[in-house]
DNA sequence: TTCATATAAATTGCGCACAATATAATTGTG
DNA sequence: CACAATTATATTGTGCGCAATTTATATGAA
């Protein structure tokens, strides 16, 4: 009777280092940038439409506001994005890119490509990976 | 020219959510067990093989000093490990079970089941994921 | 209108994760 | 043997990540 105790038998286990993993690639990129990986996944969110709530971002980022709200003080300290209390619904922040912030994209620019060379995947890899995580991911809602 | 800054787009925040997702999956099963993930982890490690360095559990683990020596110090604490510096080079510290340690596998037999249950994934999908991440992860050292 | 309920952020507290540095023991080389 | 270089762990500091709680605002039903 085989037991299923046994690290290299995991799932969970990989994923857990490939996740920091790709953090670690990240790290060089985004210290020219002033950014953390967490940073820079709100800037993306902010990139694609700027001036969002701290709820909103948190959904799409899969964050609560005990991250959040730390992480975008910090951020509005290196003047990426403002916090201003909406007048419209005052239990609100939004959150918006300073021209600072804004500017920083070009420089961004070209991290993905970096990524994918240093990762040093194939593309086809790549795409099954996004694919089949993306099918587990959402399958389970 | 279309740029490649955009969340959905990127390969990485898809792992880095389910890597979370994961952890958050095992939290209840293993608050009964007063483990966190990464001491889990730990305890994987040395079931398998009872009496290993730091270092040792950090290579398997991929984790350094910085975040062992305290995660160790609070499996001390509650009574799942020993440390004791060798006497044959005492720069390492021997970590060990103790009795309660060993027999926490007991309790910890039924969460591998629990958590492919709990994740609703095809054992299919948990395969080929498994094997690309393996694949990936391997390829690249 | 009033008051319970819900919602949005912020706060507190704990535990990683990792870079950088420090401390101490060991090893290798002349 | 001496001593520089290496190795193992510990320490310090910063930044998540999340549970639990708090504070403030908004909403909805009687």
């Amino acid at each position: 009777m085989k037991d299923h105790l046994h690290l290299n038998e995991q799932l969970c286990f990989p994923v857990y280092v490939f996740a920091k993993e790709i953090i670690n690639q990240y790290r060089p990129l985004l210290d020219e940038l002033e950014l953390t990986y967490p940073q820079y996944l709100v800037m993306l969110v902010l990139w694609e439409q700027d001036k969002q709530t701290v709820n909103q971002l948190g959904e799409k980022l899969k964050l609560d506001s005990g991250t959040l709200t730390p992480l975008l003080k910090r951020m509005e300290q290196k003047e990426f994005v403002s916090r201003v209390r909406s007048t419209i619904d005052e239990r609100s922040v939004n959150i918006s890119l300073t021209e600072k912030g804004k500017s920083l994209r070009e420089q961004a620019q070209a991290i993905p490509q970096k990524m994918v060379a240093s990762m040093g995947i194939s593309t086809e890899d790549l795409e099954s990976l996004k694919n089949i995580i993306h099918k587990i991911t959402n399958t389970r809602k």
